[in-house]
DNA sequence: CCAGAAAAAGACCAAATTGGTCTTTTTAAG
DNA sequence: CTTAAAAAGACCAATTTGGTCTTTTTCTGG
């Protein structure tokens, strides 16, 4: 099966719910709590954005975290990238690809690229702004059993 | 870093390797030794590819493995989804979707949705026929030093 | 019909990656 | 100066992945 890692999975979950209160500090254990992920595991992802500069970091007594930069100028390839790396479906896309023992009898590497690009541009089309768009701003502060309509699309 | 399996990888390059003379029987020895692959993982592939219907095998002497319908009918997805499994970039877009427990305060369930679309497609809309379009025929049967033009693009 | 060659099937092992924990250090607020 | 929080990074465990090996089935040619 094709999937994300779970850390850009839960990254993207954080990123949303910091996003959803742009204008407020946010510390690891209470985004932690309210998406449910690990502390530590959080902790680390949220370092991680700070890094890619996603995120600023406010440290000392009631420090945490808040957007670095717009949620209208992320898009889930940032988000994506800045915990798993750089999208490179095949070895051969690298700077690596001189290892690839086979380069000079495979003729494919001009299709990787482009299907390569096909991915990254799909995965760069969603700004995190669009992703919070359709989500109520009270979740955390209480259940929502407010399924989304994507359940009936896949039953 | 986000990438293909090497299995998948692999995948797509034996049966590049097969279409490219659709017409003969080639046994798994022979496309172990052209494609550099280790001759047990590639006959665990070939064999995924042939549950898959993309190649037909043939037992016996002599026997071996040709394509099972046209090159022009097999798109990378075909392929890739054959080895790994479907593309569903997050858990809660499978069967299994209610063993997310985030699900009901989670609202970004339908923009997944439309990035793992968006993800096939990109992987879809490349064939089989069209991978070895630019590859010369003589591979294999010696080396070709004749880099692809996408070495100019990304160095 | 028999012997041999090849694919099919699947149990099994090892290495790499991933997810997660813990500890120590740095920073800032009060 | 004390305290609370982030930063940094060493470290561990579990899953996944890549790969090997063995046994069974099937077909061809003599």
């Amino acid at each position: 099966m094709i999937k994300l890692s779970n850390l850009a999975d839960y990254a993207v979950e954080l990123m949303c719910c910091i996003a959803l209160k742009p204008e407020s500090i946010r510390g690891s254990a209470s985004l932690a709590e309210q998406t449910k992920i690990p502390l530590p595991t959080a902790s680390k992802i949220l370092g991680l954005m700070v890094k890619a500069g996603l995120l600023v970091s406010h440290r000392g007594l009631n420090g945490g975290f808040s957007l670095g930069i717009g949620a209208d100028k992320i898009s889930i390839t940032d988000i994506i990238e800045a915990v798993d790396g750089p999208v490179q479906l095949t070895n051969c896309l690298g700077e690596d690809a001189d290892d690839c023992d086979r380069i000079s009898s495979c003729g494919t590497r001009s299709q990787w690229y482009r299907i390569n690009e096909a991915v990254k541009d799909a995965l760069g089309s969603v700004l995190l702004s669009q992703m919070i768009e359709s989500v109520p701003d009270f979740i955390g502060d209480g259940m929502v059993d407010d399924l989304p309509l994507i359940s009936k699309l896949i039953n």
